[in-house]
DNA sequence: TGTCAACACGAAAACGTTTGCGTTGCCTTT
DNA sequence: AAAGGCAACGCAAACGTTTTCGTGTTGACA
């Protein structure tokens, strides 16, 4: 087990100074071809690789950013990981992650091992606890102290720095209208309560479509479901919930869901009560994860462009870091979203 | 935009060494009460926080582990990093993450990016294209250069280090024992070309268990798939393979799967064909993903405790980090399998 | 009054780099 | 022969810590 060689150990070795092994392995011509041939055989031959951390210390940067989010195991945020991590990489950054599991400490814990010196920057979307409480001066003070904050999908105004969001409102819009062109007249939407703010935004674009196209929005079609219950019970819950819902309003021909599993469980309902998809009911939903993909029938659904997300995340990021401290200038970058039509519309 | 302040400004500040701040900040008794407390007011005052990579330096080590996985977006393989994050931040670790993206160079490349200093030891599974070109050096490499490795899932005995498997020869005999208990008695399988480890461990399970109830296996019910093409056309190929293989074999009363998406579509396709899950046929998958719960109808599981095997394998390298140096001892944990029985089977 | 221990603190090394500048020795130039 | 220039290298500082080993100032004690 041979540690890693470092530069004074060259140096001893072949009896010159450090600094001019250094300089020998940077080609610095103040060092004869001599040396530098030897050094650099050496240094082949033994592998030698500058220590990072050294030279974390030394520039004062680490190339590495800092990412927090709310859940790992899930389609949406692993799709903007795989963003971030493409184009860090690309760029020659590490990228290094914290769960926040949903949880206000532990966002806060999370960002306070990294912020010390582990990172350049952050990338990260906000816990629905943090969202709730309104607590945002671990953002703020994190900001003050010269480190820039990249947020993503859920988002706050209160803190300025740069964003990247999707346009809630007017792909929720979008989905409804394509509900409406497909015929339907009794459109439901099962979204969630309004603090998390996407949540907030795609209820209000169904409001807007409806309102747009005259039709006139009914309370009792409007599914607000509480999403605070990870349990088991949470699927039972939303399964009754539904099938109130349906009940309650024979006519619903259309459903748009804020997300997946919303819908694929709407669809499921559905099919319990005997009705076909999408002759009886056509359905949409929100976030194209794997679930919509392979469902029976394949689910049509608002995508979100998650990979590419994290991509302009990133880029912005870095950009913010590389580039001599401008002045404050922030950002919000909207990421279109699109309808994937698939086999539950018409 | 106030920096970070470092024990040296503290110390110009009050006029005092930087090592008596330092001292005071850690409680030490060579320090009088009296300045104590005035250090320590001050370092709250101004929220002092040592600096990590300066800590890392001195210390020669990060507290940080890395991850390499072939894809994050992934149902497993974000289960595991759950796993590993969990209990790493519990032990006081950071988690940093690469992707391989199934490719042998980016692999190496990654591996070559943090082993430089930025962690402690590595928590890996293995790309495909490194188990084709059976190339391990990189790894052989980086463990003899005194960083651990802990491999879990896709793991190779070429390589001397911790490792974290499923019992997958055992998980699908079970499987399959399950669905011949049930009634089945022409049982297909599809599963990968063998150089995928698991997928041949999978296979090698399935013709056990047929031969143990003395069933004859037939090289006409083993689909082999070759998942090489990430394509969209994979899932075309896939489903007209598994057409011909039910057409070709009327009689098939059970399929196993060795993985998620084939099990779903293998549903599909038989639904597609006129038969009813599970009357004619019973299906049974391998990994507790979010299809097969949420398939309809859902799908029995062999489950791998992903979230398991990425606590076990952080405890396995943390340990291994700080105990002493012991004599190279290596330890494979196995974690067992469990039939999660759903609706496509009786 | 001289000695010694206790106390409170500072200097410096170390972790591994990079880099500006100083220092040799030798060769050229006038 | 003296001065200047250049090639080739070493010194030392800096990044921010921790820790060992001094060192100076007390007070007590003989």
């Amino acid at each position: 087990m041979k540690r890693k060689v470092t530069l004074k150990q060259i140096a001893r070795e072949l009896d010159v100074s450090i600094s001019t092994v250094s300089k020998a392995l940077r080609n610095s011509k103040e060092i004869s071809e001599d040396t530098r041939e030897k050094v650099q055989a050496f240094a082949k031959l033994y592998n030698y690789r500058p220590n990072n951390i050294a030279l974390s210390l030394k520039n004062r940067k680490t190339k590495t950013i800092g990412i927090i989010i709310p859940e790992i195991v899930h389609h949406f945020f692993s799709k903007v990981i795989r963003g971030i991590e493409l184009v860090a990489n690309k760029r020659g950054y590490n990228v290094i992650v914290g769960l926040s599991n949903e949880s206000f400490s532990k966002e806060v814990i999370n960002m306070e091992m990294l912020a010390n010196g582990s990172i350049d920057g952050f990338i990260l979307s906000i816990s629905k606890e943090t969202l709730l409480q309104q607590d945002y001066h671990h953002f703020t003070e994190t900001i003050s102290q010269g480190m820039p904050i990249v947020m993503f999908d859920r988002v706050v105004n209160e803190v300025l720095c740069d964003k990247v969001i999707v346009d809630d409102l007017k792909g929720s819009k979008k989905a409804v209208n394509t509900l409406i062109e497909k015929g339907c007249k009794t459109i439901a939407i099962i979204t969630t309560k309004d603090y998390v703010s996407v949540g907030k935004l795609r209820t209000q674009g169904y409001l807007e479509a409806l309102n747009e196209n005259d039709i006139k929005a009914l309370g009792s079609l409007i599914l607000k479901v509480d999403d605070k219950l990870v349990s088991e019970d949470h699927l039972d819950v939303l399964e009754k919930d539904i099938e109130t819902l349906f009940e309650s309003n024979k006519d619903i021909d259309g459903i748009f869901a804020v997300n997946e599993l919303y819908a694929i469980t709407a669809m499921k309902v559905a099919r319990k009560l005997g009705l076909n998809i999408p002759e009886d009911v056509q359905v949409i939903g929100f976030t194209d994860g794997v679930l919509s993909k392979h469902a029976t029938p394949s689910l049509t659904t608002v995508s979100q462009h998650a990979q590419q997300m994290g991509e302009q995340s990133a880029e912005l990021l870095i950009n913010n870091l590389e580039i001599e401290e401008d002045e404050d200038y922030y950002q919000t970058v909207v990421i279109e979203t699109e309808i994937i039509e698939r086999e539950s519309t018409k």
